[in-house]
DNA sequence: TTCGAAATTTGACCTAAGTCAAATACATAC
DNA sequence: GTATGTATTTGACTTAGGTCAAATTTCGAA
């Protein structure tokens, strides 16, 4: 499945001149310092943000204010509220910076727009799409099939920066367990 | 979120009649008996099937060979196992007719090139896409906000067929809980 | 309609992981 | 270097939900 971003890197590096033009036009750099959030719950999450350096973390809040994470973005990934950005509605995530990260903003109207005469670029889209689904369903497969212990141990041998780059609280919610179960695992291995 | 589903149909609708006619031609009428597999794990899921009538369900099995229903599928859904179709490898899942079901297959590669010439096609694949990772965020959402019996009442609020269509074996697999669990989480309610 | 198998419930007990609280360890600013 | 706040660890205890086994209930086939 994981080759599936090669696959996908290979078709934005062969689009044509036109569409990657055209593309250019409607992204824009931008710098968030660590701490900074690129989007807050409620707001409508308007640009796809594509991380050049740099790391991002998108979480949401339970009705007892713990946060839980559900994604965390390194470079070369690409952050948005899902659900916010496909259907323009208020967002339950928020995305922050937990590092000072350089993005490429893109807009959503003007994706959109440009898909409608390009429709490589819809193609595109699908296959981010899709990308995300498989993520979506072995992040939830993991949930099912393995004990707090063997998600960190996959975690760490898949990510291995994680562990490096993010507080153990962050990685304890993107991992669903508690802090204090997360660190007697680690004392554990 | 679930109007989205709407937009899809209302989408189907307003084909135009070539895109339709052409569509019409690449599909085929099926009828599977209760207990039937639509899809066994590890063949590739070379089809997608529309359900017309009938109860479908995906499921995998784990190390010690426990079901884990990932989804259940009524009138008007799309049943494929994800990965498999978007990836064309062996899928991980069963697919299952739990009760006499009749379904519109679709084939993969038909469609794919049908796709090419008709982008209407690239965006109705797009929004479906962007439905089913919509859901699968939910549905993990669910899993981290909800107990057990929170899970099992927001369903029975929102698919109350599914309690009386669907063994509690599978429903409890579904909702990530044991079968003796469930039973106690009926007894209490 | 009755038998046997499968589905569901109930009971007793267990365990992974959570919670709450306190103790360290680590940063960062001064 | 030292203080102060933040992150992490450790300890004691709780709990939601799992497991195993037995008792019912339900249902389909003969």
């Amino acid at each position: 499945m994981n080759s599936y971003l090669i696959k996908i890197n290979n078709f934005v590096e062969n689009l044509d001149a036109e569409t990657q033009t055209e593309l250019a036009e409607i992204t824009v750099r931008k710098q968030f310092a660590k701490g900074e959030f690129l989007l807050r719950q409620d707001e409508i999450c308007r640009q796809s943000f594509f991380i050049e350096r740099g790391i991002v973390r998108k979480f949401y809040l339970t009705e007892d204010g713990k946060e839980i994470t559900t994604e965390l973005c390194f470079a070369d990934d690409l952050a948005v509220s899902f659900q916010s950005y496909t259907l323009q509605t208020p967002s339950l995530e928020f995305i922050q910076a937990t590092e000072n990260t350089e993005v490429t903003v893109t807009d959503y109207t003007s994706f959109q727009q440009l898909k409608t005469r390009f429709p490589k670029l819809l193609e595109l889209d699908l296959m981010m799409t899709e990308y995300y689904a498989m993520w979506l369903e072995e992040r939830l497969r993991r949930f099912h099939t393995l004990d707090a212990t063997k998600r960190y141990q996959k975690l760490i041998a898949e990510q291995p920066h994680v562990v490096r780059q993010i507080q153990l609280t962050h990685i304890a919610s993107y991992l669903g367990v508690s802090l204090e179960t997360l660190s007697r695992i680690r004392a554990k291995i």
